[in-house]
DNA sequence: GTCTATAAGCAGATAGAC
DNA sequence: GTCTATCTGCTTATAGAC
């Protein structure tokens, strides 16, 4: 294992990878010296609060990346019809079509998940609230645009779960599928 | 802690609990024999099969607590619309209105979730069913009443999921309201 | 069928050399 | 900024008395 290979966003990457795995319980930090080519160490002079702040820190590393990835794309001046497919192809390759966890799902389940209550709490909040900002701007009275938002990562985390659970990405493939097929002006159901 | 003062049945609730609680990976012999009463040389006694062993047969008997609390009671002769109804309370009940978790996303969530594999799939799969079958009782077509069923599977899951994350219970409030309201035989949407 | 005692190993974390 | 070596406590699991 190369030490000082990866940068840090790449190492973050790494170790996000291997916490949506594992979860946070799961993955020891064997694992992440592992995953990282880093010894212990060296992880401790990186990251002082140990396995606890470097979980944070993937958090934060994944709210920078829903930000570029999702949010941000979502404030161009496209039709909102077409920002809301680009979202749910995003979504898609982000969980590679239900093969992959999701991250927040495990810090969630993890024994000590107070301790990410806030950036989890965050980070639910903003994805919904894009979706929701999504609606809005795309003429679905704001309360219904709320559900709506709040429906799209429920079933998306539900479908993740399922989908792993059973086995069957179709599942996720579905869900997926009739997200789209909903889109966001049928302001008469949900 | 009084030894012998739990039935088999009453050693698996507080087992179940327990790992909905902290999940697989977060419960240790130490919790496990705190939440029992038992020292842990008696929890081999009972199950030689160790930690592993107790999972399995606290996933066994969340099956038997499945078919008695909600797939039993929707073979009545009931109208199916009321049987979904009740359906609903008793999946309400379960989960405390958002506050607890579920056993099969815990356990699919685990590091060794490949040695849960079968009972998961088997589980979640049951769920399913029942609610499909209920469909095609009250006569919506049976590809519809089974895309239906994972719809709602999904929906509890990712409910759970996202209240626990944002530590705001009124998302699984909703998502069961909105269920409610969707029904059964609303065969023109989902 | 429960207990006490203990094993063997891994967990997260630290000291200090280079 | 990385390493080797080490610490302490907790992990799962077992032996054997009662």
């Amino acid at each position: 294992m190369p030490a000082a290979l990866l940068t840090r966003n790449e190492m973050l990457d790494r170790l996000m990878a291997l916490f949506r795995a594992k979860g946070f319980d799961g993955a020891s930090l064997a694992d992440i010296s592992d995953s990282t080519g880093l010894g212990k160490s060296s992880l401790y002079h990186h990251f002082p609060g140990g396995k606890e702040e470097i979980a944070t820190e993937v958090l934060a590393h994944l709210e920078r990346g829903l930000e570029a990835a999702m949010f941000a794309p979502m404030r161009s001046d496209e039709p909102p019809a077409r920002k809301f497919d680009r979202m749910l192809e995003a979504i898609d390759r982000f969980y590679e079509g239900g093969r992959r966890a999701c991250l927040l799902e495990r810090l969630s389940a993890s024994v000590d998940a107070n301790r990410f209550k806030r950036p989890l709490g965050r980070a639910f909040r903003a994805w919904i609230d894009a979706v929701e900002a999504l609606g809005v701007e795309a003429g679905v009275p704001r309360a219904l645009a709320r559900a709506r938002a709040e429906d799209l990562v429920v079933r998306v985390e539900g479908a993740l779960v399922v989908s792993s659970g059973t086995g069957d990405t179709r599942v996720f493939a579905r869900t997926i599928r009739d997200l789209r097929a909903r889109g966001l002006g049928d302001a008469g159901r949900h």
